[in-house]
Order: structure tokens, then C-alpha cells, then sequence
RNA sequence: AGACUCGUAGCUCAGCUGGUUAGAGCGCUGUCUUGACAUGGCAGAGGUCGGUGGUUCAAGUCCACUCGGGUCUACCA
């Protein structure tokens, strides 16, 4: 027999793909049963992670099985134009060159921006095509193609013009790297040791000091007052008088308030509305502000106005002893230190957990600073968005994460909006002389829509990039044109992501669509867990774990991986470690799996409201599972050829039996998958698909046809034949959107091995149908073999019987013959073990010199022959005695116990009972062996 | 400080509203090269479900406390 091609996944997916990608298979077809889904942008400078991976195999499986139960379905493709990271890839570019963005200027910075758009940042995209993703390219979006601007500047305008987007001068995170302000959700607060001291203010007028505690020495020359808690009697006197600030020679208030915690520190704290955002609202409440002749004053709320003492690089600026001007924040704090010391106001020092507020691009520390940004009014837009989770119009999976929601949506804060970069959405307003603003879409469309004269010039600021994304749902289908996709697909089915972005960007989605729409941006939002290493460490650079999905599929070299690992590390003096670290893991690096064994990995491993430790160990057993498919394939071959069948649209597989039974079962587990998918349970689906195709399949239903081939008439094998085709055909549908490129394939080399053409893909086809109802006692007969087949085996191993037994089958009357038949052959080829088989529909046979054990209740029997050493049989035999004893006690106590007969279930007793009668049965058969031959 | 989450076989994980003798994959042990597949077949050994107490006829599952790991939000200078 001529060997076969291999498995070869490399060899099959890419080519499959173009050619899905060519026929514009995922295109949507319209018609009014739709399913949408939205595929979170991924960062243009992005490459692929295994969230990635993990998200897009879920989306993918989730439209080709709704696209297989008949729905019109939409994946939207697309990606983010990621102010700052991209900003900052091609500052980083230019600066090779020793350019800066300034040198250049704006506009060709952007434009700079743009080329290198064009040349890379279709890496992701084609990245995701290699997983497989049913995704619409023919309308593939970016959040700043030309429609998707008009978008952003058509929402921007609207709630600029209900007044729920301002401009303010507050207090922001700003990041003096990046040279821009961040939104809360930016800013990483690191814990870290660090240090507190304890310096002497002096009483104005007064020989007496009061201790403040600070961590933030070098902030003391924006001072505006000191702050006891109200309570507090140890400072009751000092309410209502002035301190000196030491250094800064400054007097300032001394106020009560209870934002002061009398128990930490000295309980008093320097208050500098300018630079702490606490200190800012304590700030607020009293007026502080500094009065014509330039004295801190405490006053109502309306005069507050801080001071600011540091510039946008975080250097000490504004009303300071000139020495300090210009300084460095950390200089300028030693620089502090060293004159309290010498003026002897300097306490204590020491050491201090602190909260560092750190960018999460630069990774650099934050600076509360003063500046004016615009701000959306998000506690309006919230209410709606809380009502439509609140009353289950869009509903998280898991559960739980609506609380998290909650949270957060219910203390949300206003949201800085304006971003201090070139590269993303520039803020469609235009100020006049006097700085009144005006929004619109240009310049003409704010001179003609408010009739100003005069210079008019547009603000500097580009927006967050996330407010482009919260609109997402309904830009990328032509919002604000009132489009058909627009009226087809939205609202979208679900919406698959990670928790990390739920306020970033799905609570920000709820609140725009709704807005905007009048309707919900998604109905369900899966939160997948993270992926992780496998000791449940987060994949990072630093750490040198990061799996590249890509890497998976197509394997790769130690020397490669490492390198790649090592690359462009922020810490060099990590390189060694990581380097010793992939060596153990991966002595031979990483082999190549293909992308259906990856995809069904994360399937398998993804239980929902929990991080997945990636373990490399689980994805072979699945390229084997595959294997597994391609060489059930090539048995089909073999048959094909072995009994020269011809594709015979007369014979129908559904005559015989076992192709009925195998029928059937592959319909109970379409079901199950099913309802597994509607749960979001891809890990049930995905066991419950291996379960069908390895166990059911391949290892029952193929035996038990190969053994009844060699003894069937010429009709019944062709018939045989057939039904492994068809059932084959079946499992390859129902696991398609698991691995889509293995079961195309196959499916297509079936139709070459029967000399039919293809002419469906198979996400163009449907899942099983029913196609023959099953005879009623099918199902029983089979297990009834399948269990009589396993008892011998677990026998003959335990009881070390070899091939010297015979067996005695009870055939129930009116059993098809034709099941039984391949009992016969399955038996004597494939376990060998029988001498003869002696099929009976007699009652229990005495065989002179011979042990019978019953198995398998009545339906079979064991015959030993007497030359046969029964010494460790009877042991055995005897063990199993005891342990059926052991639960004929528990049991006979369960069902003596009247609590349990009265108050359980009926079935649940009911169930006990059968299970007594049996045991007892098995015990008697057991002990009538054992005194035969004791 | 508040919230969430996890702890089940050597490893990675299932176990839904409490109800048979707690399951899977990998690993391990034994055995088998037989015309789909050794990336395989068959069989087997491994768990008092983190701990304590409680509710119940019945607890891996519910409750309380506790130990240990992880995460998020807010933050005391």
C-alpha cells in the first residue's frame, strides 16, 4: 500500500486562506437574519500576542458557526491609529536620524506618520489572516481614514454643542516624557519604597513650630496653606493662624479640614492645590488664592486660583529663589533637603511606601500639573449606559464583571479628552482674539455657521484615541451616513475582548453608541481572561516570556527565539537570564503546530472568568489531534481504493446500522456544541468535539466498520463506505469553525477521492442535520458491545489472560444481526485475545473444566480454560469481591437511613436501589466463580 | 481601604441551579508494530477537592471564619 502525504499544516493554511480571502467568502450576504461582530482594532504599530490569538479564535469560531446556522454575518476588520504609540514608533525612527518631530515641523511629521503607516502597518492585519479570521477585508477600517475623521468630528461637534464637552484649567496627570496630559486610566500607580519626612513650619509672629509630614519636599515653594483636621485639639490653636514656610520664607494660612487624618504623620499636611490632586480639592473648598499684595489667602470657593511651580519638563519654575528656577523636580528635592537641614527645620526622615503615578507608554513619572484640556462630561453619558447593563439590555459573560462596571461608571470622572501630540483626530475647534471657542468641521464651516470675523485659529490639541474607538460600533458601518451595513449589523451580537479595556473602551462604547445611536453598541460582551505564562506570570518584554502566536504556528529556532527575545530590551542586564530561561524551557525551540492547533488550544483552554496559563505542553496533543483527522482521511483513502468504490448517489449510508448509530451521535454532539457556543463554553465545545471525533469516531465507529467490511457482501461495503464519508463529512463541518483550515481541506480531498467536484466552502454549508432517525434500541445494542468489548479488555489485562480464553455474547433476540457481526470480527482482530468466539443467545454455558465469569452483568461471559493458573485470577477476583462488598455496605446504609428515602428525590432513591440490585448480582456471580475454583 | 478571582491527580484545567464510585489532556507504568495514524492502539496507577467549623438525608459544590496566590479600583500627605 502506497504510503500517504503527512500532516503537514504549513503546507495547506496559507494557500487556503487566499483563496478564502479571492472568493470573498467572508463577505456578508444580505438579508435580514445578521449576526455582527466587531473585532477590537488592534493597535496599527501593533504585531500579534497571544490575546490576540486567544480573542480572534473565539470571534472566528463565533461567526462561522452562526454563519453555518444560515445568519448573514459580519466580522468587521479594522485598526487604531494609537496616538501615542504610534507618535512615539516614528519619533523613535526619526530620532535614529538625529530628527526631531520639532525639526520637521507638524505637518510633515504627520505626513512622516502616514509613509510609515503605508509600509508597516499592515504587519497585524496580515498577522491576522494567518490565524484564519472570517474577517470583511473588502471593508477594512482605520480610526482615521477620511470617513471615520468626519465621524469623530461629527461627534465631537455634537456634544460640543450641548455642552458636554468644555474646556478646563486644572489639575491633570501630566507626563513631562511624552509632553502630554493622560487620562486617569493611563496612569500606573507602582508601589514602591521611598521616603517620608517631617519638616518644622514656623508660627508667624510666634516662636512656635508645627510638624507637616511630606513625601514631596522639593513642592513646598506651591504651599498655600497648612491643614489640621478640625478635631484635632492638639492644633485647635493654630486654626485660623499663619506659618512660614521654610525655604520659600512664604506665609501662608493654617485651615481645618477633614480630608486630614490626625492619626498619620503629625497630622498636619502641607497643602499644594497646585501639584497634588488631593491638596487641589482641599484647596478648592477654601478659597485658597493669592491675594494683590501676594499672600496666600484663604477665601469661597469661586477665588480659588493655585500656583504652579514647575514647567511642562517638570523643572521648578514661577515665584521661587532664583537658584531653584529651572531645576530638575528630583535635583530641586536633594537641593530642599539640604537647606531644611541647615536651617534646622528638617525633623526626620524615613522610609515610606509610596504610590508612584507612572505613564503607561513612557513609563515615566507622572506630574500632577496645571493646564487647560477639554474635558467630556462622562457622569450625563453614564446613566443610560448603567440602565442598560442594569436592566440586562446588554449583559457581561461572565456575570461578575458587571460589577466592576458598576464601579466604576458610578464614581466615573470627568474624562481629558485633549491629547498634547500631532499624530490622531486634531480638535475641531477654532478660537477667535478673545478665546471664544467655536466648533466645527473646518474653518469655513465655523465662519459660516457662527458668522465670525476676524483671525481665527484652531486649537493645537489632538484628541485621546480612545474617543475616536468609543465610537467603533457604528463609525466603521458609515455612521453618521445613514448607511445599509449601519441599519443591518448594529447593534452588533457581542463584543469579545479583555477586562483590561472594559472602562477604556467598552464603557466609553456603551456611553457614545447610546448617545449617538439611541440604541446599545453590543447585546453580550464576553471578557476573556489573559493569557499567561505557564507558571501564571503576564507575558512581557522584560520578563522575556512572551510566546509569539506566530512562532506557534510555524515554529522556530532556538537561536531565533532567543535573539528575538532579547531584542531591544530596556534592561540589558536582563539579557542573560532570559536567555538561560528559554534555553531550559525550550532546548530545541519551538516546533511548528499550525494555526487549527493553536486555535484549538485557546478553545480548550478557555473557561470563562479565568486567565489562562499557556501551557506549550497542551498544544502537541492537539496537532496530533489533528493528525489524528488527516489520517482518518487517508483510511477513507484506503478503502476507497482497496474496495474500488464509486460515488453512488443511490446507496444510502442511513441502511446500515453503525452508520446510523455514528449518525447519530455526531447530531447529539452538534446539539451539545451548540448549546455549548450560545454559553460562550468553548472549552466544553472544543472536549466535546475531540470527544466525538477521536473516541467515537475514529475509535469505536472506524474499528467496528473496518471489522465488518472484511465479512460483508460487496453491496453492504459500499454502503459501509458511504457512511464513513458522510459521517466524516459531518464531523468536518461541526469542527470547522474550531479549525477551519484542516477540515477544509480534508473535506475537499474527500470530494477528490470520490471524483466529485467542490463546489462549497465548507462555511458556506450547514451544521449536521438529522438525516435518519435513529431504531430505538441502536444506541443500546452498541453500547451494550462497547461495553462488553471494554470488560474483556480491562480482564484480559488484569487477569494477564492472553490469548486463551474463549467468550460467550448473549444476543438479545431481535438485535440486528449486522452489529453483532462486527462484534465478531472486532473481537478476534483487533484484541486477539479470544481463541474462538462462541456467539450464543443461550443461557450461560457450562463448559467442562472451565471457569465462566459473567461480565458486563448477563449480556457476556468469560470462559477460562481449566489448564489455566487461576492462583492470581482468584486474588484478583477477590479484590474485586471486597471492594463490591465495601459498596453494598454504604449503599444498603443510604437506603436504611429514612431521612434520605423520605427526603431525597425519588429518582435519586430509586437510582441506589438499581445500583444495589446490581452490585449484589455482580458479588454473586463473583463468589460462584471463586468457589469453583477455590 | 473596598471589590473581584483562584486554590481539585506530578503538571495544565473541567466539574452548571448540592444527588451515582470526582473527570479530561499531558506526564507516568504495563502491553501491542495488526494494511489510517507509534503524532498510534489497549489497559493501568495517581486526588480524604487549601484548612476549620456550620447548614443539609446528602457538600468539591451553599454559609462563616481562616491560610495561601493573583487582579482591579480608590488612596494618607
Amino acid at each position: 500500500m502506497a504510503k500517504k502525504s503527512p500532516y503537514l499544516p504549513k503546507d495547506i493554511e496559507e494557500s487556503l486562506y487566499s483563496e478564502w480571502e479571492e472568493k470573498l467568502v467572508f463577505s456578508p450576504k444580505q438579508h435580514s437574519k445578521t449576526f455582527s461582530l466587531m473585532i477590537p482594532p488592534p493597535n496599527v504599530t501593533g504585531t500579534l500576542h497571544m490575546g490576540h490569538g486567544f480573542q480572534n479564535a473565539i470571534m472566528d469560531c463565533l461567526v462561522r458557526f452562526k454563519k453555518m446556522q444560515g445568519y448573514s454575518t459580519l466580522w468587521q476588520v479594522g485598526t487604531d491609529h494609537a496616538g501615542i504609540a504610534t507618535e512615539m514608533v516614528v519619533e523613535r525612527l526619526l530620532g535614529r536620524d538625529g530628527i526631531s518631530k520639532e525639526d520637521i515641523g507638524r505637518d510633515k511629521f504627520i505626513e512622516r506618520v502616514w509613509d510609515w503607516k503605508n509600509q508597516s502597518g499592515d504587519t497585524i492585519t496580515q498577522q491576522l489572516r494567518r490565524l484564519g479570521g472570517s474577517l470583511d477585508w473588502e471593508n477594512e477600517r482605520f480610526t482615521c481614514d477620511e470617513d471615520y475623521i468626519a465621524a469623530v468630528q461629527h461627534a465631537f461637534i455634537d456634544l460640543f454643542d450641548a455642552g458636554l464637552i468644555y474646556q478646563g484649567y486644572r489639575l491633570v496627570n501630566w507626563d513631562p516624557k511624552l509632553q502630554t496630559s493622560l487620562s486617569d486610566l493611563e496612569v500606573i500607580n507602582e508601589e514602591k519604597e521611598g521616603k517620608i519626612w517631617t519638616i518644622n513650619y514656623s508660627l508667624e509672629n510666634c516662636d512656635a513650630r508645627i510638624p507637616i509630614a511630606t513625601t514631596r519636599p522639593e513642592t513646598l515653594f506651591g504651599d498655600m496653606a497648612l491643614a489640621v483636621n478640625p478635631n484635632d485639639e492638639r492644633y485647635s490653636n493654630f486654626i485660623g493662624k499663619r506659618a512660614i514656610i521654610p525655604v520659600a520664607k512664604r506665609s501662608i494660612p493654617i485651615v481645618a479640614d477633614t480630608y486630614v487624618d490626625s492619626s498619620f504623620g503629625t497630622g498636619v499636611v502641607k497643602i499644594t492645590p497646585g501639584h497634588d490632586f488631593n491638596d487641589y480639592e482641599v484647596g478648592k473648598r477654601h478659597g485658597l488664592h493669592i491675594s494683590l499684595s501676594g499672600e496666600a489667602m484663604t477665601g469661597d470657593p469661586s477665588q480659588f486660583l493655585p500656583i504652579s511651580i514647575m514647567d511642562k519638563n517638570a523643572c521648578i519654575q514661577g515665584e521661587v529663589p532664583n537658584e531653584f528656577k529651572g531645576m530638575d523636580r528630583f535635583i530641586a528635592r536633594e537641593k530642599v533637603l539640604k537647606e531644611l537641614i541647615s536651617s534646622n527645620s528638617l525633623v526626620r526622615e524615613e522610609i515610606h511606601t509610596i504610590k508612584l503615578p507612572l505613564g503607561d507608554r513612557s513609563n515615566e513619572i507622572l506630574e500632577p500639573l496645571l493646564t487647560k484640556q477639554w474635558y467630556l462630561d462622562a457622569k450625563s453619558l453614564s446613566e443610560p449606559a448603567i440602565k442598560a447593563v442594569r436592566n440586562g439590555e446588554i449583559k457581561f459573560v461572565p456575570k461578575n464583571w458587571e460589577k466592576t462596571f458598576f464601579q466604576w461608571m458610578e464614581n466615573i470622572q470627568d474624562w481629558c479628552i485633549s491629547r498634547q501630540l500631532w499624530w490622531g483626530h486634531r480638535i475641531p475647534v477654532w478660537f477667535d482674539k478673545q478665546g471664544n471657542a467655536f466648533a466645527g468641521n473646518s474653518e469655513e464651516n465655523v465662519r459660516e455657521k457662527y458668522n465670525v470675523q476676524g483671525p481665527l485659529k484652531q486649537d493645537e490639541d489632538v484628541l485621546d484615541t480612545w474617543f475616536s474607538s468609543s465610537l467603533w460600533t457604528f463609525a466603521t458601518l458609515g455612521w453618521p451616513k445613514k448607511t445599509d451595513r449601519l441599519k443591518l449589523f448594529h447593534p452588533t451580537a457581542t463584543l469579545v475582548t479583555g477586562f483590561d479595556i472594559i472602562f477604556f473602551w467598552v464603557a466609553r462604547m456603551i456611553m457614545m453608541t447610546l448617545y449617538f445611536m439611541k440604541e446599545i453598541p453590543f447585546k453580550e460582551i464576553f471578557i476573556t481572561g489573559l493569557i499567561r505564562d505557564e507558571n501564571g506570570q503576564k507575558m512581557s518584554k522584560s520578563k522575556g516570556n512572551i510566546l509569539d502566536p506566530i512562532d506557534l504556528i510555524d515554529g522556530i529556532s532556538l537561536d531565533a527565539l532567543i535573539k528575538k527575545r532579547t531584542h531591544g530590551l530596556m534592561q540589558p542586564q536582563l539579557e542573560d537570564k532570559i536567555k538561560a530561561a528559554t534555553q531550559k524551557q525550550f532546548p530545541n525551540g519551538i516546533d511548528s503546530f499550525g494555526t487549527d492547533a493553536l486555535r484549538f488550544t485557546f478553545y480548550s483552554l478557555a473557561a470563562p472568568g479565568r486567565d489562562i496559563n499557556f501551557d506549550i505542553g497542551r498544544i502537541g496533543g492537539f496537532k496530533n489531534f489533528c493528525n489524528k483527522i488527516w489520517n482518518a482521511m487517508h483510511f477513507i483513502e484506503f478503502q476507497i481504493e482497496k474496495y474500488d468504490f464509486k460515488k453512488n448517489e443511490h446507496i444510502n449510508p442511513f441502511d446500515h446500522s453503525l452508520n446510523i448509530w455514528m449518525h447519530h451521535q455526531i447530531f447529539e454532539s452538534t446539539k451539545k456544541i451548540t448549546q455549548h457556543i450560545e454559553n460562550y463554553r468553548f472549552d466544553l465545545a472544543s472536549n466535546e468535539l475531540y470527544e466525538i471525533i477521536w473516541s467515537k469516531y475514529c475509535d469505536w465507529y472506524i474499528e467496528l466498520v473496518k471489522n465488518q467490511l472484511t465479512q460483508a457482501e460487496k453491496s453492504e461495503q459500499l454502503t459501509l463506505i458511504t457512511g464513513l464519508i458522510a459521517n466524516l463529512e459531518d464531523l468536518l463541518k461541526l469542527a470547522h469553525p474550531f479549525m477551519p483550515f484542516i477540515t477544509e481541506k480534508v473535506f475537499r480531498n474527500l470530494n477528490i477521492m470520490q471524483s466529485k467536484s467542490c463546489k462549497n466552502f465548507l462555511v458556506d454549508t450547514a451544521l449536521p442535520q438529522q438525516r435518519a432517525v435513529i431504531k430505538k434500541n441502536i444506541n443500546r445494542y452498541l453500547n451494550d458491545i462497547i461495553e462488553c468489548i471494554t470488560t474483556i479488555r480491562t480482564n484480559r489485562n488484569e487477569l494477564n489472560l492472553d490469548n486463551k480464553v474463549s467468550l460467550i455474547l448473549n444476543i438479545p433476540p431481535h438485535a440486528p444481526k449486522e452489529l453483532f457481526n462486527s462484534f465478531n470480527g472486532f473481537k478476534a482482530s483487533l484484541d486477539r485475545m479470544c481463541g474462538v468466539a462462541e456467539l450464543s443467545s443461550l443461557e450461560p454455558h457450562k463448559v467442562p473444566n472451565s471457569l465462566n465469569i459473567l461480565i458486563a452483568g448477563d449480556k457476556c461471559q468469560l470462559v477460562l480454560p481449566s489448564e489455566f493458573k487461576f492462583d492470581n485470577v482468584i486474588s484478583s477476583l477477590k479484590d474485586k469481591q471486597e471492594k463490591i462488598q465495601q459498596r453494598i455496605i454504604m449503599l444498603e446504609k443510604k437506603l436504611a437511613n429514612k431521612d434520605f428515602t423520605n427526603k431525597a428525590p425519588r429518582e435519586v432513591v430509586s437510582n441506589q436501589n438499581a445500583q444495589l440490585q446490581e452490585l449484589i448480582q455482580e458479588k454473586r456471580a463473583l463468589v460462584d466463580s471463586i468457589k469453583k475454583y477455590s
